[in-house]
DNA sequence: AAGAACATACTAAACGTTCAGTATGGCCGC
DNA sequence: GCGGCCATACTGAACGTTTAGTATGTTCTT
């Protein structure tokens, strides 16, 4: 045989998982057949159904198992950081990473969107995610006011979600576009730009004199 | 009659045309099976293959309509504005309201996103919406730059995206956890962190007296 | 009475799930 | 070193359900 076979013969469950992530990340969840996972993965549905108990439990591990890295890279690579600023490009080069080099961010935007109203376990699972990402980015929006590096009127919480929109706004748009959208661009610069507004003087009273 | 019955009995196509839209825009593609639109509609089957060839029939008009009256309600708005920058908020003005008073928005980044790689009709149609909508805004931008008000130093097509993008990472949000939040504000502020980011000098050699 | 506008009843295919059976490899007493 | 013994890792077929699509019957309108 000098085989076409397949991938380490140790852990056919962890190589079966990987398959079904990259089937529910490429195509959500409802276009996954279990299937079309077995046919990616060369065995049959059976296989499937000795390692997992349903679609769902595939799913739901695969999830867990992306979004588990996804938190632990960024807490691991952004704790150290003293900067605020910088924890935030951190975060948007983790983000690139995981949109283009592997399908970590793909995966979560894909079926959070799916998920919606459609999925409630699902649905639970990304909204405490969004939460806790959100959380996060607003902490580290208080240090940079504490240090005074960032501006003390805006509203921590809002400029998290601002911050985790954008993010997520310009990955769809890669995803959607690769060939015409510059990802690695647009997030730097879109960091830029957040981290400009979170700097400056409390903007009021601008364009005052204007020609219009 | 008393009429408990239903809607403006004329034209009744149109009538399946809007339930159905309604269902595509809160459960996607998939999810909504024919019969589920049937039943919000209180009709059968029948009436809808009556009324349209298929499923693919009834969701590139429910996409197509959509698209058409939010296209048409961007340039009606935005063409009377002389200010590029006030064409820009009430860019971001229109597509909160069709994010919240009605599913405009919703039933656009649904399908997009579950286009991806499943649909290529749909895929099409969506990313060549978004090519539009970049180019949209960037000949905003332009204007913003010939009139002095913007900084010329800033890729038109780079910053449409990074628009498109917050609008759209914000909306997914909104949708995801209405209840903590706040689409308007966060539009609001976005759309003033967009226009601050054109409005400024160029930022270069910034951050050269740093406390650490 | 005839056609438009449906409802009802059905077909065929796809899909998730179950299950009986099989191949393979390690282990253990002998 | 070999045959029984068992666990792991599957295969392949079948079942029940769901769903898009169709064929045909029914009612209302004019």
């Amino acid at each position: 045989m000098a085989a076409p076979a397949e991938r380490s013969r140790e852990n056919p469950r962890r190589e079966l998982l990987n398959v079904a992530i990259d089937c529910f990340a490429k195509y959500g969840y409802a276009a996954t057949s279990i299937d079309r996972i077995a046919k990616a993965a060369g065995v049959t549905k059976g296989a499937l159904y000795y390692h997992f108990k349903d679609k769902e439990e595939l799913l739901l591990e695969s999830v867990k198992h992306r979004l588990g890295q996804f938190e632990r890279r960024v807490v691991q690579e952004v704790a150290p950081i003293t900067d605020p600023a910088e924890s935030i490009r951190t975060l948007g080069r983790i983000c690139h990473q995981h949109a283009t080099k592997s399908n970590h961010r793909r995966l979560i935007v894909t079926l959070m969107v799916e998920a919606l109203d459609t999925y409630p376990a699902l649905e639970r699972v990304f909204r405490d995610m969004m939460r806790r990402f959100r959380a996060f980015v607003a902490q580290l929006i208080e240090q940079g006011k504490q240090r005074g590096d960032f501006r003390s009127d805006v509203d921590s919480q809002l400029a998290a979600g601002m911050f985790a929109g954008a993010v997520m706004g310009l990955e769809i748009q890669y995803y959607q576009d690769p060939a015409s959208f510059d990802l690695r661009r647009a997030l730097e610069e879109s960091c830029e730009q957040f981290l400009g507004w979170l700097g400056r003087q409390a903007p009021r009273a601008r364009w005052k004199q204007r020609r219009n």
